[in-house]
DNA sequence: ACATATTGAATGAATGTTCAACAAATTCCG
DNA sequence: CGGAATTTGTTGAACATTCATTCAATATGT
């Protein structure tokens, strides 16, 4: 349950010398500017494998460089020192979800509730969440409290990301005639996806990405019934989670 | 906001060479059968501090030693590795989460409602629930997913934890007819507790133990609403949290 | 030819561990 | 009881290892 997204994962157990997959779409042909580019990200996806396999203090430039299949002194060209890698490629995730959820919740329409459901759905998406980055973005939290420059990268959910799921709360609240304070809703609301994320990485129990976002519809049921009503439970052979919008 | 709660965190940060207060509770009188697990204690209480200050992957042995007051060696005599010192620290925290949730859990009574309350209560209590002790299982967090044996003690919430949370939800639904899965349900409720000890530790916001248990209760309220009922918003200078069992 | 990208060995700093010497407490024995 | 003998706890310097960084040499593309 919960593979990876990335190909790289594979060929990396294996066999070090054999080129990753990262480096054959980045490699030949691409002329140098466009080549710089290219191969920061490829050195980003390859931090985020070795975040992921070897944790955050056991990460190293020469691992890096290795899992990119390049030499060892490149990443203090391409990337000023081992620091501002990490930041890089922190910011890059934050990125990611960012565009991730937005585009979402673009997607959704105008419906409040959709909206809300969407952003929630989106979280669980394979592209975004899967063993290789949860475990990254646990990597940075674990350091985050002791480096300011993290900190502020750290939160995927961040204030735009908070300051939306209120507004939609609200929006809700006043639709239902829910009692709740909004900001509390979307406080409880978000942490508990930023905790069955957490789960998720733990990859103890029997939590899995399904799971997961029943556990968070279940939650936009109880707490907006008004909005939300549970699909008839025993029509879903494999299809999407259960969840229906009033 | 968030204060520490042990008395270490405040002497360590203006001199090291005067008696840390673990030291000064600990040493003379005692004989050495006792004051070998005193000074193990010491040690564990300093690694947490130290987790806490400069997080996981920037802590070392010489940073544990001078935050109690001792010589670098002494540590491989008392935890034989530095690999032991953090295994024996999460181990110290594990034990004395459950201690603490399974006290508060019987202090409370029969009732399940004021039962399940007190676990939720019981999360964000100053003991357990400070700046320092956050930061420390944060970092252990971090390098779970790389490390069977943390990964085997790092959820605080564990299989016994989530079992008795389950109980509780199912006791709750079948004294109220709700709809919800409990299975779901307690999954929502102690991944997002999980989530607001993330949100506390970061800092950021504006979230505190008091909004974060506010939060807790406001989840409860929402969810078992034949079983709580939010206290009269008003008529609260500073007293606990507003929930009232039905 | 020139600029740019890449290599890999050399370097130096940081850090976990070891250990011989030392201190303190406990036991042994006259 | 009192002073050696012994066990236990502690120190700090020495050691070996790991790792980020540097840089002169080389390759590649313009």
């Amino acid at each position: 349950m919960l593979e990876t997204s990335a190909p790289m994962t594979a060929s990396r157990l294996q066999d070090r010398s054999s080129e990753t997959a990262a480096s054959r779409d980045a490699s030949e042909k691409r002329g140098r500017k466009q080549s710089k580019e290219v191969r920061r990200l490829q050195l980003i996806e390859a931090t985020i494998d070795s975040l992921a396999r070897r944790g955050y203090s056991e990460t190293t430039m020469a691992d890096v460089a290795d899992g990119a299949g390049l030499s060892r002194g490149i990443v203090n060209f391409h990337f000023e020192s081992k620091e501002k890698l990490l930041v890089a490629t922190l910011q890059f995730m934050a990125d990611e979800y960012a565009a991730h959820w937005r585009s979402a919740l673009q997607k959704a329409g105008d419906d409040p509730a959709r909206q809300l459901a969407a952003v929630v759905a989106a979280d669980f998406d394979r592209s975004i969440c899967n063993k290789r980055k949860l475990a990254a973005w646990c990597a940075f939290w674990g350091e985050a409290k002791s480096r300011p420059t993290y900190q502020a990268l750290c939160g995927a959910r961040d204030a735009a990301y908070q300051k939306v799921i209120i507004d939609l709360c609200r929006t809700l609240k006043q639709g239902g005639g829910y009692a709740y304070e909004p900001q509390a809703m979307a406080l409880a609301l978000s942490a508990m996806l930023e905790g069955l994320w957490l789960r998720l990485m733990m990859g103890t129990e029997d939590v899995t990405r399904e799971s997961a976002l029943q556990a968070g519809y279940e939650f936009l049921v109880a707490v907006f019934p008004r909005h939300y009503a549970p699909a008839e439970p025993g029509t879903r052979p494999g299809g999407k989670p259960a969840i229906t919008i009033a």
